[in-house]
DNA sequence: GTGAAAGCGCTAACAG
DNA sequence: CTGTTAGCGCTTTCAC
């Protein structure tokens, strides 16, 4: 039986099992078995139960690139993050994951290390997986991949920040998050306030917070001085404190544009016998946990990053079911950390 | 032409054109579009132009689906970490990720929750993928999990930890860094020395670095008490000193099992007046950038992470190459970072 | 509830 | 260097 005599192509290097292979052990047809996995529902339970049991029997393991070339569809969904050296993203892509992955979707993770040719190449990549669905963090893309992506049907869910978006949307606003930060140093009474950020072409959300912070400064009648430097981490922030004493010295407080940098700085103060706050308040972003650990606690502002992801990710999962989505768009919102930093 | 009185199937929703279309509008067969896209050398300079213009006048993306069907075998590459809430793993993934990817490989992420049957779970759908190989976080794996690779002939890594593997293996001696670690302590004088961990069933890793741990001490003849915390983290540390106080308060030592650990106990005995380390000596493992940051710096393990992702995506890659394989074990090693916490 | 036939879009194998 | 043919292993469509 079924003894050709030649067989033109047998790739599956090992004696990997077919799911014919199953259906004739189990003595049904292919899509009896195949149903049998894939829709329990539409299958008797006996003759479910001899398919299980050849499965079982044969160490079937489904080819899935088969099964989505048939169905025209995988359960890949694209993830596409600037970098994976930022806890931010990692926690946002720890909410999709927990939230795809309980409903059977894999993620196919993307990393343009904030290049947006990087990403159009990505897209394109994973647009040839059949994805169900692509997150993507930004707003900001290639023209070369609005393109594409406009000639898609699938749901396109764009996180992180708030604005006009492709399809869906759920981030916050940093502008505001800029302005927030501003406002409270102004409470404070701080009237000479440096901002320190890194890499703001890249990191242009930093720049948004940076732009909302000085919108209130100069609506107050100040001055907001800037400082960028070529990298982040805690080491930069040390560094960035050194250059702001230097240049800036007549500074009351600094506007660090991440909790990494404002670490760094203040704990660098501590090295130096910089008073925090007395002499110096030293503000974040982010709402990292450290800094709420070090003495002072790091005034800073918390985004719910991870609740960012899952909310995403239900998101494109409802529609993905077919359910209506009520809004497009949604504010996750931030909380001002008042530390004693400031 | 080419108009069928009915066209059972066509579900690739949009008008995405194939690559027969391509083939058709640059005049060629669709073996040769092929070759013209992904073996350039073997076509005609002139041809592959034709055909990589029809490419982009219509914009056709390649279906990787039906390639990888066709061909057997995918770019993926499973990747299979057991948490993305430690860094520890994120660093790994990200040395594997910047490796791959400049091969053209992608990357398939799992997260297994330190569930073995989970990750049984994950290795089923990622070989169901066609994947060129896999990554897995450590040597410890359910029989079924065992018994499914085996018969699978793919390149298989284990990376963090050293012993005996499937197949290939990139780590370092977890059981030595805790022995190396337990000698700095008795080399300062500690003689009451308490290891704190969390989750060691889980974190198998950092119990064999107690393990290690306690030998030395007991070869000195001393005892190797251990609190056991249920949760990791920087408040976990904090809590983990305050139950070291409570129980243990003579202990001139606490060597914890990670860096965030130590440095949530360190913070906290800042907190408290403790002086480190005439009062109260503090090490951890890692070698995280924060240990350094703090002062007194934290006395820990550095492990090369990045290093060893890179490490191990390039075996993998010269072993899908076909290029011999010299050492299928390499340990990475580790660095003692003495700093002023111990 | 089950099956037969057709084909998803691409590439391996050969032939020229 | 280029083309023809025959599938990869599965799911869709439609019939029973």
């Amino acid at each position: 039986m079924s003894n050709e005599a030649h067989s033109p192509r047998r790739r599956r290097g090992s004696e990997q099992p077919t799911l014919k292979e199953v259906a004739e052990a189990a003595g049904v047809s292919a899509i009896t078995a195949s149903r049998a996995l894939n829709h329990p529902d539409q299958v008797n339970e006996r003759t479910r139960a001899r398919v299980l049991e050849a499965v079982e029997r044969l160490g079937y393991v489904p080819n899935l690139v088969a099964g989505s070339l048939a169905s025209a569809r995988s359960r890949f969904i694209a993830v596409i993050v600037p970098s994976l050296a930022n806890t931010v993203f990692i926690e946002v892509i720890q909410g999709l994951q927990e939230t795809f992955e309980a409903q059977g979707y894999q993620i196919l993770l993307g990393n343009t290390d904030y290049d947006t040719e990087r990403e159009y190449q990505l897209v394109r990549t994973f647009l040839g997986w059949s994805c169900s669905a692509l997150v993507t963090a930004g707003l900001r893309h290639s023209q070369a991949c609005r393109t594409l992506l406009a000639n898609w049907d699938k749901p396109i869910m764009e996180v992180m920040e708030l604005g006009e978006a492709l399809d869906l949307n759920v981030g916050l606003d940093h502008t505001e998050a800029g302005r927030c930060m501003a406002r409270h140093l102004l409470e404070r009474g701080h009237r000479r306030v440096l901002f320190v950020g890194a890499r703001l072409a890249s990191d242009y959300r930093a720049g948004m917070r940076y732009a909302g912070h000085r919108e209130v400064l100069e609506q107050a009648g100040l001055a907001a001085p800037l400082i960028e430097l070529d990298h982040g981490g805690l080491d930069a922030g040390a560094a960035g404190l050194a250059r702001a004493l230097e240049n800036h010295g007549d500074v009351s407080a600094i506007h660090f544009a991440n909790d990494d940098l404002a670490t760094g700085a203040l704990l660098h103060a501590q090295r130096l016998g910089i008073r925090v706050p007395h002499e110096l308040a030293i503000a974040g972003f982010n709402g990292l946990p450290i800094g709420q650990h070090i003495t002072p606690r790091l005034t800073t502002i918390r985004s719910p990053r991870q609740h960012m992801g899952q909310l995403a990710a239900s998101e494109v999962i409802r529609r993905l079911e077919g359910k209506r989505i009520q809004r497009l768009q949604h504010d996750v919102g931030f909380e001002l950390l008042i530390g004693e930093s400031t």
